[in-house]
DNA sequence: TAGGTACCTTACTTTTTTGTCTGTACTTGT
DNA sequence: ACAAGTACAGACAAAAAAGTAAGGTACCTA
């Protein structure tokens, strides 16, 4: 197991929140497995092509192991392996949605020049994700 | 300026959450601010030893950038400087309440074994932070 | 003249995180 | 036979974040 992770000073339990949520795509995935439940490896990797699947799994296995989403295997010819959150993940991902809103309102508010563009070019090329 | 940052995938506002409050140290930085305003470096090097001078200034130089804490500076003889945090950085400490309410409670869950030792290491050497 | 305080700045190194690429085991389609 | 699909694993490299150590200003005290 190759986990070192930054190790956040906690206080207030912000520390042990963030080393579960502060990965990359972290966020994004419970996001996505909560919506799509139960989600197989294939479709997450569909769904958000940037990830690398070295990343998708490493954070898979990772957000696995902090108890916030269910793996399970299904032993087939084609193997099948399914996602979803446990209640734990799901009370995660109701804590978060403060931040996210507060997130939302930090980018009307500051990201009009450099966003601008660049959200505007994202949008038109791929329907943007949510909002 | 050397702001290449990790540039987290947006969706839902969380990636410029993320982004602002990702730092080892913000949060904590933003908390204790938010305590002790107006709050002067040196006050903040003091409590929290932990962070080195440059991560600390470079921290809230972020932050400021960000917008949500507030410089400023008095041309004394020994230079003073107080940070404070911004209505926009207050806000952002409310909406990490509940996601460290699910740190807390995911501690307890889970950090029994490792934690236990450490934690009690700690809250004898120094009378422990927060909870 | 040396040392101290307060608030940084800069250069450099280490650690952590993320990405790229190649490979596995097995089956189905052509 | 060979490509394609599924769900990974592992080596290696690049990038980003954090840390270390030294210096710098401006004044004050001993």
């Amino acid at each position: 197991m190759e986990k070192k992770q930054r190790k956040l000073p906690d206080s207030c339990g912000l520390g042990p929140a963030l080393a579960v949520i502060g990965g990359k795509w972290k966020a994004l995935l419970l996001w996505q497995i909560h919506q799509a439940q139960p989600c197989r490896f294939g479709e997450l990797k569909r769904l958000q092509p940037e990830i690398s699947e070295k990343m998708l799994i490493q954070h898979l296995r990772e957000m696995e192991a902090d108890g916030i989403i269910h793996r399970e295997v299904f032993h087939q010819v084609p193997p099948r392996v399914e996602y979803s959150v446990t209640p734990e993940g799901a009370e995660l991902d109701l804590a978060l949605a403060p931040l996210a809103e507060w997130g939302k309102e930090h980018q009307e508010r500051t990201g009009r020049a450099k966003a601008g563009a660049a959200r505007a070019a994202r949008t038109a090329a791929e329907g943007a994700t949510l909002g």
